[in-house]
DNA sequence: CGTCTTTGACCTGCGC
DNA sequence: GCGCAGGTCAAAGACG
C-alpha cells in the first residue's frame, strides 16, 4: 500500500533520539560542531535549559506522531469500510446480471425480510464482518469472542468456498446463527453474516479483536449489503465501535513504533527540523 | 462419556 | 408438481 523507499534513502537513518551524552565529533557535520567542551563547561545553566527545550520539542513532535497515528487509523479504517461495500457490490452484481436466480435473492436472509402468511416479519438484525485470514486457511472460523456451534455446511452456487452455518451455543436461549463464507474474489477474506443478537455476554472477551494474533489479523465489521432493510444506513455495532477504533489506534501505533525504518525517518525529520530552528 | 464436527439427506420457498 | 438452491437436521465419527 505505501511505497516505504523513502525511508531507506539514508543509511544513516537511526538517530538516537535519546537525551543523553552527545554523539561524537566525528558523527557531526563540521559546520554543525557544538563549540569546545570548555565554552560547554561555562554555559552549564544554558545547556540545561537546551535539554529542557529539545524535551518540549519532543513531546510536541510526540503529539504530532500521535496525530499522524489517529489520521492512520482512521484512513485505514475509511478503507476496511469501502473495501466492504466495494465486495458487497461485486457480489450483488452477478445476481443483477440474472447468473442467479432473482427468487434466490428473496429467500437470502442477509437481504430480505421473512414471510409469512399473515405478511411480513421484520427481518432479526443482521450484521457483517470480513476477516483477513490464512488464503491456506480453510476452517471457516470468525474468533469474534462467541462460542459457536457448526449445524452445517453448503457450497452455494456464486462461491466456490464452501458456506458453513453457525448457531450460537447458547441456542436455544439465544438465537443468533452466523454464515461463514470466504470471498469469492480474494480467498484471504472471510465474510461473517450475522443474524440476530446476542442476549448474553461473550464467552471469551480476550479473542475479540485479538492484536496479536496473526491467524485473525483484521477483524472488521461491514456495512449490511441491504442497507435499506435496516435501520441505520452502515449497519455497524455501535456498541464496539470506539472499542474498536481504540484498538486500531493502539495497534497501528505499536506497528509503528515497532517499524524501525519509520521511527528512524521520525527522528531524521525531527533531527533536520531541530537543525534548522536550534532551540533558543 | 459428553461435546463438537462432518456430511449426506431432507425440508422449504419460489417460479414456471 | 417439478426443479433449483439455500437452509437445517441428525447420525456417525472424532476428540479430550
Amino acid at each position: 500500500m505505501m511505497d516505504s523507499s523513502w525511508t531507506n534513502q539514508s543509511p544513516s537513518l537511526s538517530l538516537d533520539l535519546s537525551v543523553g551524552p552527545p554523539r561524537s565529533p566525528d558523527q557531526v557535520p563540521p559546520d554543525q560542531r557544538s563549540p569546545p567542551r570548555k565554552a560547554e563547561a561555562n554555559s552549564f545553566h544554558a545547556c540545561g535549559t537546551q535539554v529542557g527545550a529539545i524535551e518540549a520539542k519532543l513531546n510536541q513532535i510526540s503529539e504530532e506522531n500521535k496525530r499522524l497515528a489517529e489520521m492512520v487509523s482512521d484512513m485505514h479504517m475509511n478503507y476496511s469500510v469501502l473495501r466492504g461495500r466495494l465486495f458487497d457490490l461485486a457480489s450483488i452484481a452477478p445476481q443483477e446480471k440474472g447468473s442467479v436466480s432473482p427468487k434466490r435473492k428473496r429467500v437470502d436472509g442477509a437481504s430480505c425480510n421473512y414471510q409469512t402468511k399473515h405478511g411480513e416479519v421484520p427481518m432479526p438484525k443482521t450484521s457483517k464482518m470480513y476477516v483477513r485470514i490464512d488464503p491456506t486457511d480453510s476452517s471457516l472460523v470468525v474468533k469474534d469472542g462467541y462460542q459457536w456451534r457448526k449445524y452445517g455446511q453448503k457450497v452455494t452456487r456464486d462461491n466456490p468456498f464452501p458456506r458453513a452455518y453457525f448457531r450460537c451455543s447458547f441456542a436455544p436461549s439465544c438465537p443468533v446463527k452466523k454464515k461463514v463464507q470466504k470471498s469469492a474474489e480474494d480467498g484471504s477474506l472471510l465474510l461473517a453474516t450475522y443474524e440476530g443478537e446476542h442476549n448474553h455476554e461473550r464467552s471469551s472477551r480476550d479473542e475479540v479483536y485479538s492484536v496479536s494474533d496473526h491467524s485473525a489479523a483484521a477483524v472488521l465489521p461491514c456495512p449490511s449489503i441491504d442497507a435499506e432493510h435496516t435501520s441505520q444506513p452502515y449497519d455497524l455495532d455501535e456498541a464496539e465501535l470506539p472499542k474498536l477504533q481504540r484498538l486500531l489506534v493502539e495497534q497501528m501505533a505499536t506497528a509503528l513504533t515497532n517499524d524501525r525504518s519509520f521511527t528512524a525517518a521520525i527522528a531524521t525529520a525531527i533531527y533536520e527540523r531541530m537543525l534548522q530552528s536550534p532551540p533558543a
